[in-house]
DNA sequence: ATTATTCATCGTAATATTGCGATATAGTTA
DNA sequence: TAACTATATCGCAATATTACGATGAATAAT
């Protein structure tokens, strides 16, 4: 999405903005919230429930685990997602950042 | 970036998408740390803090106001930008959602 | 061995994002 | 009024994202 200065910005600002970046898309955020909902560790039928073909949901997928947000393993055939929780600590750290009570609204 | 289908996701899947997407550049962070960094709301400023022309600051800011991250209120000629801490929660309960017990690492 | 199933990757087309310079707009000041 | 300052917006070029069908690779089943 054009060109994106990413020389000057702190290594923690990129860590975050990736991350994020990761979940700006609904059918990301739809993925994650399927297997959330799951007891167990769902593989591809992901595919179908969501309106996306085999080759989107994997495209995704990948980007997911780009970013850590996911694991995946391999059981046969299939494969078995679920959510990683290692990033999970950075993106609360940076929302209570922006809650510090130095920042009293100014704005009314 | 190509066809998003908009239509067959949930309201809240797309809303919780859409912020993460105004989080999702390294610029949108940065304007964000800075804005939580000052005790007063902070104007133009961030130009001259961040690498990037006035004009694509602008552009960024929007972004952020379109999405409800930040406020804005004129004061003269300057405008005073501050965070808006609105849609937090939405945040923080999509993050928890996705931590429930349920969702025991299958995938070690 | 052949076939089916599952998932990943490639290639392509459509669209969105990013950044900048130039310009417009609006308030302030001389 | 005219010049100055601070933001916003327009138009363009470069690049990234998204989605799909088609194809490939690997395991499982017959």
């Amino acid at each position: 999405m054009g060109i994106t200065k990413t020389d000057t910005y702190t290594d923690q600002t990129l860590a975050v903005a990736s991350i994020f970046k990761a979940l700006g898309h609904p059918a990301r955020i739809a993925i994650l919230e399927f297997l959330a909902k799951q007891t167990s560790c769902i593989c591809g039928e992901i595919v179908a429930e969501l309106p996306l073909s085999q080759a989107s949901i994997s495209r995704h997928l990948v980007e997911l685990k780009a970013a850590g947000l996911i694991k995946g393993t391999i059981s046969g055939t299939s494969v078995c997602y679920c959510i990683n929780e290692t990033h999970f600590p950075l993106i609360n750290t940076f929302i209570q950042q922006l809650q510090t009570p130095t920042n009293q609204s100014c704005c009314s």
